[in-house]
RNA sequence: GGCCCAGUAGCUCAGUUGGUUAGAGUGCCGGCCUGUCACGCCGGAGGUCGAGGGUUCGAGUCCCUUCUGGGUCGCCA
């Protein structure tokens, strides 16, 4: 059992004690991070979240004082919380942990408390390479690692940083609600239910999109939010069904105020929590561009290898996949791997395998070998010659491999996407730095073969691009949107619009997006509503602030910097959360659950 | 929901074509050690080889089913 503090106070953290502190008396608390034990000596090094220092306690001058201590540092074992007293000693030069950051000095034990004894742990917290459902059932010991601490430090530091940038320049922090209506359109929504209205839901907002967009009406001009989403969907290393968006509006603005509010915003982030100058000013690239010149709406522009099409360089050829996919109005494109001539057929047979999980039915490639000769899977159709020709479209060198797709546009650029980042890892290529960019003007709406209907690509509140209006009746798939994606290193870090102002417009495409005038009203009641009554014009942007420090971090999953993150399932490894609730909770509610066969 | 990968000691892993009593490192427990710092040395405990079924004289190993975790496609306004 651990003894309580008595009065006892903490003088110093332990990473912060240094030569400077040499012959002071100070009192460090935290856990034993570990314990050598020597004949006569016991060391005892004490962790907290500054750092690790050592304790020592000696048997040497036979006090009754120092045998207290010396029994008591022998007793403590690994994460036993302690509160150590004593002198801080410098220690003898052949003595000194250079690889320390303490390593200088040591505490001379005076008094040493046990405040809590601990079972041994699951695993050392000094380990790495921990599996990760061990260290998400056990978060609280794996939040213990320094390197976990450094990351929600950085992660105070990045809100610290927004918070100071957005007040300084006018924004004001308002809370919206999390009780809100379930909205018909886009992502799954939590839901939650009301006791007082027995069968009426709230729903987790999936973004506070509508609150803020009011606080504009109401004349609050600037807003910002570290605002909590929730999104019913299926996970993935860059996906949390509960994450943190830092969610802005301004009024009496348009993309370029956004877009310079948010390089701004980024700018002070990296220089405060990073030390980094970057941009000032981000590259932009329309939608149209970025599908074209990499397959994505999110690129990492960090390395080269765009896609090219060939379309017109083998129209008309003999190879039944090319021409058919030309002929249904599809294209021929390509990805020039630099430096992947050598790659094994199995690495290639991966990257086809790749291809196809993107919908494509395959990949044809031509490699060009160091010693200057060309190879194809499809010379049976095309000379060297042409297939000179091609490699020359994508000026291609000796030592590169070509991989190319046949298909309609969608699926081709979704699957020499995909290859140009696989084959990017493959050949090795160092991925350094941070490259931000913009990509604007995505479409304003996107078809659906299944329900035969267009739906908003983003939301129904999304300004189209005016100089597209009059396609929405005639070809609605290529109006525009005054929209905008924030991206970095290929991760798409928020995405926001100029958002519509104007009732008619806004009416038009409700109707143009299948809502009648009860629909919307029902759906969209208090919204538009509130768009009668004054509407400035506005645009804003929801930047992930996981994904942001993920990225600053170095992690790969957004596991990494959620101090309790859902796992594949979107359950809590650790509280086991979602359970079931008691009967008498659920008929309070007036909730009857089927049994699972019958869900 | 589909596909791919993994599951062996508390933890991280090895385990050959199916063949003796399933190993290593680390952690844990005990002993020794008067300057350790990844302390060292000696000893010890610790296993439903994820679960179930099958093939076989014999299964950690092969087959089927299933569970768990990861990745990914669908999905993510």
């Amino acid at each position: 059992m651990g003894e309580s503090l008595r009065g006892l106070k903490r003088t110093h953290y332990c990473g912060e004690i240094n030569a400077a502190h040499i012959g002071q008396t100070v009192t460090v608390m935290g856990w034993v991070n570990k314990r050598r034990d020597l004949s006569g000596f016991v060391f005892i090094v004490v962790r907290d979240r500054t750092g690790i220092v050592q304790a020592v306690a000696s048997e040497s001058n036979g006090a009754a004082r120092d045998a207290e201590v010396y029994r008591v540092a022998k007793a403590v074992r690994g994460e036993f919380v302690v509160a150590a007293t004593g002198e801080v000693v410098a220690r003898t030069p052949e003595n000194v942990n250079k690889n320390m950051p303490t390593g200088e000095i040591e505490i001379d034990i005076r008094e040493l408390r046990v405040l809590s004894e601990a079972e041994v742990p699951p695993f050392q917290v000094a380990d790495e390479g921990v599996a990760l459902d061990m260290r998400l059932k056990y978060r609280y010991i794996d939040l213990r690692r320094p390197e976990m601490q450094r990351v929600f430090e950085l992660r105070h530091k990045t809100a610290q940083s927004v918070r100071g940038f957005l007040s300084e320049n006018g924004f004001l922090e308002i809370e919206t609600p999390l009780l809100i209506n379930s909205s018909p359109e886009g992502a799954r929504d939590y839901l939650v239910p009301s006791r007082t209205h027995p069968g009426s839901f709230y729903a987790l907002p999936q973004s506070p999109q509508q609150m803020k967009q009011i606080l504009m009406v109401a004349g609050f001009d600037k807003y910002f939010q570290l605002a909590r989403c929730f999104r019913d969907e299926d996970l993935r290393a860059d996906r949390q069904p509960e994450f943190t968006q830092i969610d802005v509006e301004m009024s009496f603005a348009d993309e370029e105020d956004i877009m310079a509010a948010a390089e701004g915003l980024m700018g002070r982030v990296f220089k405060e929590c990073m030390g980094l100058d970057i941009a000032a000013n981000f590259p932009r690239m329309t939608w149209h561009e970025a599908m074209e010149r990499f397959g994505t709406d999110k690129p990492d522009t960090r390395f080269g290898m765009e896609l090219c099409d060939i379309s017109e360089t083998v129209r008309g050829c003999d190879f039944q996949v090319f021409a058919g996919a030309l002929e249904s109005g599809g294209s021929v494109r390509g990805v020039c791997a630099e430096g992947c001539a050598a790659m094994p057929r199995k690495k290639i047979d991966e990257l086809v395998e790749l291809a196809r999980t993107h919908k494509a039915k395959g990949l044809a490639w031509i490699t060009l070998p160091e010693d200057g000769s060309i190879k194809s899977t499809i010379s049976k159709f095309f000379d060297d010659e042409k297939l000179r020709e091609i490699a020359a479209k994508f000026n291609a060198k000796p030592g590169d491999l070509i991989l190319l797709c046949a298909d309609e546009n969608k699926i081709v650029f979704d699957a020499l996407g995909a290859v140009r980042g696989a084959a990017a890892k493959w050949r090795g290529i160092a991925l350094d730095g941070f490259d931000f960019l913009w990509v604007t003007k995505f479409p304003l709406l996107e078809y659906s073969p299944e329900d035969e209907r267009f739906y908003a690509t983003t939301h129904p509140f999304t300004s189209p691009v005016e100089e597209d209006l009059p396609l929405l009746e005639t070809d609605p798939g290529a109006v525009r949107s005054r929209s905008y994606d924030l991206v970095l290193n290929g991760y798409e870090l928020g995405s926001g619009s100029v958002r519509i102002h104007q009732n008619e417009l806004q009416n038009r495409m409700f109707k143009f997006l299948g809502f009648t005038a009860e629909s919307a009203a029902e759906n969209f009641g208090y919204f538009l509503e509130a768009l009668q009554y004054g509407v400035p014009p506005h645009c804003g942007i929801g930047l992930g602030l996981d994904r942001i420090i993920m990225i600053m971090a170095g992690a790969d999953s957004l596991r990494e910097v959620i101090a309790f993150p859902k796992v594949k399932d979107a359950s809590c490894p650790m509280t086991h959360a979602p359970n079931d609730v008691p009967a008498e909770q659920l008929a309070e509610l007036g909730i009857a659950v089927a049994a699972p066969d019958n869900l």
